[in-house]
DNA sequence: AGGCAATTGTGTAATCCTTACAATTTTTAT
DNA sequence: ATAAAAATTGTAAGGATTACACAATTGCCT
């Protein structure tokens, strides 16, 4: 808990109680969480947590960048701790998300988009059956 | 306008007045617009038009898979006619989207891709300046 | 420690986007 | 032409997010 507090710190986001367990929450459980998942697990905890707490967190940590906004559904936001691009895998059964680590690098894209376009992100994500439900 | 009506039929679709007029402007139009684009541009020349048939429409045809929703930003949904898989760019300045075509082929990604993952679709995206915003 | 100002959290109300539904219009079949 | 089916429309309902005012907490100064 000390180490998440002098992360806020270091971002200059004051290290109050609910910040640091709701950062706590999306770092550990890397599940890319959406608001509600946040929400219906920290309530157990704390029993006087608002919602809008919640929204006006994840839009401070996505203001410093400490936290990316994850969207591959149109319907429901989800929000990462770990910040250095990856891919993502969102299982079109379960509906869980993770992150995937290909086998092999992946092309360099920014040296075959055409003339003129500054690329600031790349984002990739795949759907498809998880091996849990690929067996099931 | 004869072969969109002969194009929705074949996917079982009647072809009504505003089914076409909706598919005429998001396949020509080639801008991936929102439901709002589609409703601003069409009702100045279909009075009667309705917001819901829009969005009644674009369920439909994305149920019958003519049109693929495109998520970027949270907050908006985006429907493409285009629905062989390709590359999108979002320019962070003016908000547009556009097709990309890259120089090279990109990397086969199902072979790349841990044991035991079936994936259905692959998406990529980029984000940053189109060059019109990067010269302005 | 006590007091004060600034920041943060909370609960409710307002807003915006999407969907549900019933009535009307249009299309299709007989 | 008539009746049935389907599509469109307008309004109401729903749900998620944001705005806002007040309460609680924090941090600083004496
Ligand atoms: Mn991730
Ligand atoms: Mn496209
Ligand atoms: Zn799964
Ligand atoms: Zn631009």
């Amino acid at each position: 808990m000390k180490s998440i507090s002098d992360f806020l710190k270091n971002h200059d986001i004051r290290p109050s109680y609910q910040r640091m367990r709701i950062f706590e929450y999306v770092q550990s459980k890397r599940n890319h969480p959406t608001i509600d998942m946040i929400y219906s697990s920290l309530i157990q905890e704390i029993p006087s947590l608002s919602k809008t707490t919640i929204y006006n967190t994840l839009r401070l940590f996505v203001s410093a960048g400490i936290v990316k906004p994850v969207t591959i559904e149109d319907h429901e936001i989800r929000y990462d701790a770990d910040t250095v691009p990856h891919i993502h895998f969102k299982c079109i059964k379960c509906g869980k998300i993770e992150d995937i680590y290909l086998k092999n690098d992946w092309n360099d894209l920014a040296s075959m988009v055409p003339e003129g376009y500054v690329v600031n992100e790349e984002h990739l994500y795949l759907r498809g059956l998880c091996p849990d439900c690929r067996d099931a």
